[in-house]
DNA sequence: CATATTTTTGACCGATTGGTCAATACAGTA
DNA sequence: TACTGTATTGACCAATCGGTCAAAAATATG
């Protein structure tokens, strides 16, 4: 009948995830994301519908489900849960190191100014973080059955502990500290479940 | 000679920062801080020149001393470095379940957000963060001298690991850990320093 | 009382905010 | 080719943004 879109929303998507990602929400004007996308404000709208609230909404969607489910389901691939843990802190230490932007995680930013956001946001960030924490646990006690992981540590408590300390280096990347210094702050995440070894 | 002003300037920036606190610096209008105030936009702006900035950063320094470099003053008094550590994080999670409204740390909000910030209020920012790390250290090498601490621990980067894990509690008691999750949470910062005893 | 000095006030500024909408451009169907 | 239904466009909206300013109000000094 009628006509397609000249766009996909999927990299439509993508693009006004980068400004809210970088600018945060509040600080991004509905002019930034058509200057980024290239589309007018109506296209948007059109497109969008509910406006600033829906675009962020669906980015945050799309990143939570291309970073954070995505690495979670590559550590949980990795049989070795010490090897896994590693993997992970390495991870966000390297990942740190290439965020020249200090952008920092998405997740997180969204986390720290959760009661701005309407309910549904609330959710999805806390259903995000709940999952984290529920792969921390999993992680424990496999290192428990395998013997690598003393049963003195306490699963679940020690899972929130981790997925705060995970939190605070994603915070701490946006410049308070230096690579050097996040590289050492976060290797001593072992000692949370080494215990001394 | 002649007219002296007719309200108690550190006071404004107390009910300034409570508003800065709750909503962040951008979320937070002009007509925010006069309604909250009482002050009308032209007083405000005589008494406090630069504006928006000026009161943010003004309310960011009251919030330093009174909040974190008294807590730090106050944990320096202690001899015991354990028990001033337990102290600290019990303080922490007392804080939280107090802060009905989610306010969380306006020293870590702005950390978050430091890059939307100038460059006077990013130093000063880091500089508090600095000082929390150099604590720690103090800390840690007070344990080890008494022998209370192993020397397997190493200062610098397990400050600042416990300075991160510090920085994620204030942003999971924004709304994401429940109480009991938090406390929880917060006991495991003593594996940092304590490695399995 | 008069004057000097500062605060207070409220109107006002241009710019920008998030959001709307009618007119227009377009492609597939009949 | 004419019609149909969607996409696109850019003008437009009231509201609010951070900030300014001249006039009015107030008080300590002379």
């Amino acid at each position: 009948m009628p006509w397609e879109k000249s766009f996909d929303e999927s990299d439509v998507i993508d693009q006004v995830m980068d400004i809210f990602w970088e600018k945060g929400y509040e600080a991004t004007s509905i002019s930034d994301l058509t200057e980024a996308t290239g589309l007018k404000r109506g296209s948007l709208y059109n497109a969008f519908g509910d406006g600033k609230q829906e675009l962020f909404f669906r980015s945050l969607q799309k990143y939570d489900a291309e970073q954070r489910a995505a690495i979670i389901k590559q550590l949980e691939a990795i049989e070795d849960p010490i090897v896994a843990f590693d993997a992970l802190f390495n991870a966000l230490v390297q990942q740190a190191m290439a965020d020249t932007e200090k952008k920092g995680c998405l997740l997180v930013n969204t986390a720290l100014n959760i009661s701005q956001h309407d309910e549904s946001v609330q959710n999805f960030v806390t259903k995000g973080m709940d999952e984290f924490a529920t792969f921390f646990e999993r992680l424990i006690k496999r290192g428990q059955s395998t013997g690598q992981i003393s049963d003195a540590v306490q699963p679940r408590p020690t899972s929130r502990a981790l997925l705060t300390f995970v939190v605070g280096i994603r915070v701490m990347s946006r410049g308070v500290l230096n690579k050097t210094a996040l590289k050492q702050a976060a290797q001593q995440a072992r000692a949370l479940i080494l215990l001394g070894k």
